[in-house]
RNA sequence: GGAGGGAUACCAAAGUGGCCAACUGGGGCGGACUGUAAAUCCGCUGUCUUCGACUUCGUAGGUUCGAAUCCUACUCCCUCCA
């Protein structure tokens, strides 16, 4: 039996903590009755990525433990730039893109977290509703007031960035978003908020701020999440196509699946303890399976289930395995027409014109392959599959292949990357 | 301000009149092996109408039968001296 952990416990055991104001206090207060804690999203792109999984999560964590986690969008803070973790200025964007930005991102993180549970619902924010209308006299006499510039130029996130220049915009950030978590506490009574490695600095000025503009003790508390990081050395959460994005339509949850699955041996069990909701039990008996059996994968088939389940569902997650399943296992070509129609939504497709054409200008056109020349490489080295069938010769015309159901030609270049030519 | 050195394909780095589409290493991509792994081995890595042709070696001109290689100007970078 899975002894019920102390939440902190449990994000101890999954190495969620990072860093953390006095932990013995936050436990206790933990204990003691539900806290309401925030964490803040900015907009800067249309959708969130995998790296924004781990405070979502923690949010999510924290309301399975009873507490009650506001997700703040920073639509305001977000037309100013956090200059934390960057090394250089970033250009603005409009405000109708920053809004833009702020509505699916908000509609994305409402998936994670439950709004109608009867306790402690969680909530959503935006800080433009407060930044939006902050006038600059008022800013400057009750919030600046605070700020000693001494303090703000010994932050790390404006520090670093003394040699190579800093705009007063993203110098002034940690101030708003030190004032979102005094809105906040004053608004919901919030005493906690988690975020990001690189966002302690700016945690911390926001309960400094507290403390010094409403005369706080000591109840405030910050919490932040460790980097994610890959044994080999490479960047978490990059594919060949770029960042692995939340957005279905921006990352297939067939490409979201296979992402998960490839995850390494050396990485896979920190994973499942990241990012899933599997009970340390679970995640042991996974570890041990990793250790006897590797070659079954079975830890990193969990994993690749348990986020995609999360992320996109149920009903995509059985198609990501289904898609899976027929690419892997040489199966394609016993699918039907509609099974393939159904099933390559994900996958790079295209229109062929025309059934003389030479599968070489057909490799270009579904992107298979950049030019004629390498397009012929790939055939000569045996490379190129078309339903299931070994292609090599470079001479070879369309309309003398099998297409399934006369219809579609599925293209397997290399391993594992496929592509789909629909004749018309 | 003065003196010298350099700019070559994704990166690094050879090449100093024809044998150069350009040595080599890294990276990348393919193949074999395998666990859709790691390691290893093999192949490819300018473009095309592929036994051939065309466009590339900082930019623009010039010399020559012929230039990445020689000359001129320009741009940028580095080092040393002031």
């Amino acid at each position: 039996m899975n002894a019920v952990m102390r939440l902190l416990e449990d994000l101890a055991y999954r190495g969620l903590i990072y860093q953390s104001t006095d932990q013995e206090k936050l436990d206790e207060r933990l204990e003691r009755e539900p806290i309401v804690l925030y964490c803040g999203f900015d907009p800067t792109a249309d959708s969130l990525h995998i790296g924004h999984l781990l405070p979502i999560l923690m949010l999510r964590r924290f309301q399975q433990y009873g507490h009650q986690p506001i997700a703040l969008v920073g639509g305001g803070t977000g037309l100013i730039g956090d200059p934390s973790g960057k090394a250089t200025e970033r250009t603005l964007n409009t405000k109708e893109v920053v809004e833009g930005f702020s509505n699916k991102i908000r509609t994305q993180l409402s998936r994670f977290l439950d709004f109608e549970k009867a306790e402690n619902p969680a909530l959503l924010a935006n800080n433009h509703d407060w930044l939006g209308e902050l006038d600059l006299i008022s800013f400057l006499r009750d919030v600046g007031k605070h700020f000693s510039l001494n303090y703000m130029l010994a932050k790390e996130s404006v520090n670093s960035r003394l040699e190579k220049g800093i705009s007063f915009t993203e110098f002034s950030y940690m101030i708003l978003q030190s004032y979102d978590y005094l809105e906040l506490h004053r608004r919901y009574g919030c005493e906690l908020q988690v975020g990001g490695s690189d966002q302690w600095g700016n945690i911390t000025a926001g309960t400094e701020l507290i403390r010094k503009s409403d005369n706080k003790s000591d109840d405030l508390f910050g919490l932040t999440i460790p980097l994610v990081t890959k044994s080999d050395g490479t960047k978490f959460g990059k594919t060949e196509g770029g960042a692995v994005w939340l957005d279905a339509d921006k990352t297939s949850p067939y490409v979201f699946y296979q992402f998960w699955l490839n995850t390494d041996d050396a990485d896979v069990i920190k994973y499942l303890k990241y990012f899933t909701f599997l009970s340390k039990d679970q995640i042991e008996d996974l570890a041990q399976t990793l250790e006897t059996a590797p070659e079954e994968r079975k830890a990193q088939r969990t994993l690749a289930e348990e986020m995609t389940r999360l992320v996109h569902g149920e009903a995509a997650l059985s198609r990501a395995q289904n898609i899976t399943a027929a690419l892997f296992q040489g199966k394609v070509s016993s699918l039907t027409a509609s099974e393939i129609s159904e099933g390559f939504q994900d996958v790079p497709s295209s229109t062929i014109e025309g059934i003389e054409l030479p599968l070489v200008d057909v490799l270009i056109q579904v992107g298979a392959a950049k030019s004629k020349r390498e397009a012929r490489e790939f055939m000569q080295n045996g490379a190129v599959t078309v339903n299931d069938e070994r292609v090599t010769d470079t001479s070879i015309l369309v309309n003398t292949l099998k297409a399934i159901d006369d219809k579609f030609l599925v293209i397997r270049r290399g391993k594992k990357k496929y592509f789909l030519a629909a004749l018309s």
